[in-house]
DNA sequence: GCAACATTAAACCAACTGGTTTACAATTAT
DNA sequence: ATAATTGTAAACCAGTTGGTTTAATGTTGC
């Protein structure tokens, strides 16, 4: 197991998972919130309670969330390591644009441009 | 500009693209050869030139990559830091699965099993 | 037992995806 | 001028997505 193919059916997944709001409105209620049940969840969607239930699952199938279910109502958890993944892949290009955001820092350091937004880097 | 909802419609972009190992792959390349013509990048996929065509055209609408028209060929090269939002989105939850698998490191430790790949961090 | 509740299933829909092939347009080489 | 090269456009296709509405299923409370 965990083969290269494997590991990039994971991406696939994760990223499809991440790649619509509403799923990442979803983590972000369940990470701040912890476990809740669908109907909860829903509520401030405009949107009906299959269709949520869809996103849950897709959220599902990528590991992202995962499910406990207690008589008839549904409790849903983050598993947030199952980012790990996707965090790896982008780190494979992290050194690649800090260098550029690097050299774009340089350079707006040289040049006399009034509205520069402080987005500091640390170093 | 730079709304919330202009900054979901980015990140929509982004992991849609980052979802297709074909994609993926695509930008492999581009980050280990630099500027690429696209016959010279589908030249390893088996598929034909226009879907290769296609798969770039989604890379360069997510910013991800561009695109310098040079008489008939087009050449490719990475533009990494447009995976920042993507990776700053990560970033708020990486807390929460370092924990985790800091547990599981902690687990590990008290645990006889050998191959604990050593992902130190620097806090 | 029965009504209310929590959730999924099923059927449907329009739009999008990832691929194809064939045709076209533009540039370069001979 | 003509042929070869580079790439897109267009038309098509099967499958997926993200949503709907209307059942159906299982649980819980009275």
């Amino acid at each position: 197991m965990s083969t290269v193919a494997a590991k990039e059916e994971r991406l696939d997944l994760v990223f499809h998972a991440l790649s619509d709001r509403t799923r990442r409105a979803l983590m972000h209620r369940l990470a701040s919130e912890g476990t809740s049940k669908i109907t909860d969840l829903a509520e401030p969607f405009a949107m009906s309670l299959p269709a949520v239930s869809k996103h849950l699952r897709v959220l599902e199938d990528a590991r992202l969330v995962s499910r406990a279910v207690d008589g008839r109502v549904h409790r849903f958890r983050l598993v947030p390591e199952s980012l790990a993944p996707a965090d790896v892949w982008l780190d494979g290009y992290r050194s690649f644009w800090e260098d550029t955001l690097e050299a774009l820092a340089n350079y707006a350091e040289r040049t006399p441009v009034p509205n520069k937004r402080g987005k500091r880097k640390s170093s």
